[in-house]
Parts: structure tokens; C-alpha cells; sequence
DNA sequence: GAAAACCCGACGAAATCAGTCAGGATTGGA
DNA sequence: TCCAATCCTGACTGATTTCGTCGGGTTTTC
């Protein structure tokens, strides 16, 4: 049950452009410096970042990495599922089954009550949210 | 994020407890074979479920295992932190943070929300809440 | 006293994860 | 024009974790 480093070093990535938002593209040198990530690690997780559209790339010199959009536009759950694939928690509910007993099992709406709340929670916090010192009050009034 | 068969297992072997409530001890054999969990790999599973208080062991001939409550009065969330461990998504919580930046950490108060939301998330479902066939209105007003 | 059941620790195969490496493509600037 | 900065891609490997097995106990009932 815990995040792989995808999932954690992929969000310290995003809160990093997050922080420098309108300051132009960071190289990925300078972010993964910053965070304490190894370069050639952090470039394998911009490669899905970028393809899903959560980040934009500038190639070439005084290029590098920016987000796509306004960090209260990304949640950390579009990026935990980039980075992590489904955050299904199982299997079974993925694919859209391959589980014999389908329905009639008794045990999958469990798994399927605990997916969509774990979405719903992720989804409910912004990179912008990050950057706010004030510990966030949560939007989707949880807990 | 996948839970692993610990934690699947686990929550197999106490839905079918569950079921068989008031039909006394259900010997090892039996739970494992109408779940399709291998007998002695769950037996691994038992014995810190028995130690959390859930089960309770009837030893002897004619022994077995049953809830050491009714299927209301126990969550999935104790089922998981028993046998998937603390259900903090990252190490830095568990533990009490070994973190260098520690409270200065802009993302440790997202992975606290997300933590204390899986936690209520699934402390909200009863083994009772399985064995009801209409879909679960879930108690704690997520989503 | 034998069978049924729980109890425990060690072990090994398989899968996944974390991180490296080598080489290529694209672009800006001197 | 050419070099340096930068992104891009896929292959590869060592470490760790997970899954499940195995052999040997102990306790209790019939």
C-alpha cells in the first residue's frame, strides 16, 4: 500500500514547476537538484507527464520543462494516475474485469467504494493548494 | 498502489467468517477452499488477525476460527492495518518522520490528507456492509 | 493415542521497483 | 556553421518485496 518513489518524486516534480509557474521552463537538471532526484530517474517520469498533457516541453537550449496549465488546474490525482497507473487498490476493477464470479462478488464493491472515495480524495487537492502555506481546508468536505 | 494478496486474502477469509457467523469455529481447510486462498499461506494471515483481537482460535478437533465480534462492529480498515500495515501511501508518516525538512515539507500535509481519507474511507465499511446485497449507502457522506 | 486443527520460522522462486546507461534528436546562440 | 544545452527513448541490471511452500512443532477433542 505505499506509493512507489514514481508517484512521490513525480509529485515533489510538479510541486517544483509549480513554485516557478511564469518563470519560464526549468531544465530537468535544475528541478531534480532542487528535489533530490536523480536526473535520469526524473526524465523516465516526464516522458508520461508530458504525453498525458499535465506538463509542456521546450527542447533545445534555455529549454526545459513548465506546466501545462495553472498549478489550481492540476490535481495530484491526474498525476498520481499518470505516474502510478489506476489507483484501483486491485486488480479486478481495472481491466473491467476478469474476475470469474464479476458481480456476484461480494468483496468488489468494497474494493470499488474505496477506488472511487481514494479518487475523489486525491482530486480534491490542487498543486495550487500545495503552494498555499495555510494547511488546506479541504473542498470536498471529507472526514 | 496495488494492496497485495495479504490484504485481498485477508478480507476474503473474514467476509466468509462473516457469512458463517453463529455457525461456530470454521476450520482452516474450509475458509480456504471456499475462498481459493492456499491453506497454508492463509494460515500466515490468521495469526495476526488473531493477535489484533478480530478472530478468535478454537483449537483441538473440530477447531477453527470466527469473528471475535459481529460483522458490524468490524471495519476493513482494521483488517487492512493488520495485515497490509499502517495504510500511510508514504513512509514519512508512519514513523513519525525520519524526514529532514519534516513540517517544512510542502507535500507531507498532502499525503496526510490522503492517508486520514483512506483511513475514514474504510473504516466506514463493515464485514456487515458485505454481506448486505443492496449496495452499500456508504455512512461517512464521502463524495 | 491418534487425528484434527492451530502455530511458527525458514526458505526460494517470481515479480516489481529503482535507478543507470548509451545513444539520438532538437534547438538556441556564438 | 557548429557547438552546447536540452529533451527523448529503450534496454538493462541489481535490489527489494511479495507470494507461496515446507517441515516441523503444540494443543485439544474424540
Amino acid at each position: 500500500m505505499r506509493l512507489s518513489t514514481r508517484g512521490r518524486y513525480g509529485i515533489h516534480a510538479m510541486y517544483d514547476l509549480a513554485v516557478s509557474f511564469e518563470g519560464g521552463p526549468q531544465p530537468l537538471k535544475a528541478i531534480a537538484e532542487r528535489q533530490s532526484v536523480p536526473e535520469a530517474y526524473l526524465e523516465q517520469l516526464m516522458a508520461p507527464l508530458r504525453r498525458d498533457g499535465l506538463v509542456k516541453s521546450v527542447r533545445g537550449a534555455q529549454g526545459g520543462y513548465l506546466l501545462s496549465r495553472p498549478p489550481a488546474e492540476i490535481t495530484i490525482g491526474q498525476v498520481l494516475r499518470t505516474l502510478e497507473g489506476d489507483l484501483a487498490i486491485i486488480e479486478c476493477l481495472t481491466e473491467d474485469d476478469f474476475c470469474d464470479r464479476a458481480d456476484g462478488c461480494p468483496t468488489r464493491k468494497v474494493w470499488k467504494q474505496v477506488r472511487d472515495g481514494l479518487n475523489s480524495i486525491v482530486d480534491g487537492i490542487t498543486l495550487q493548494d500545495m503552494l498555499e502555506p495555510n494547511a488546506g481546508t479541504l473542498k470536498g468536505s471529507l472526514q
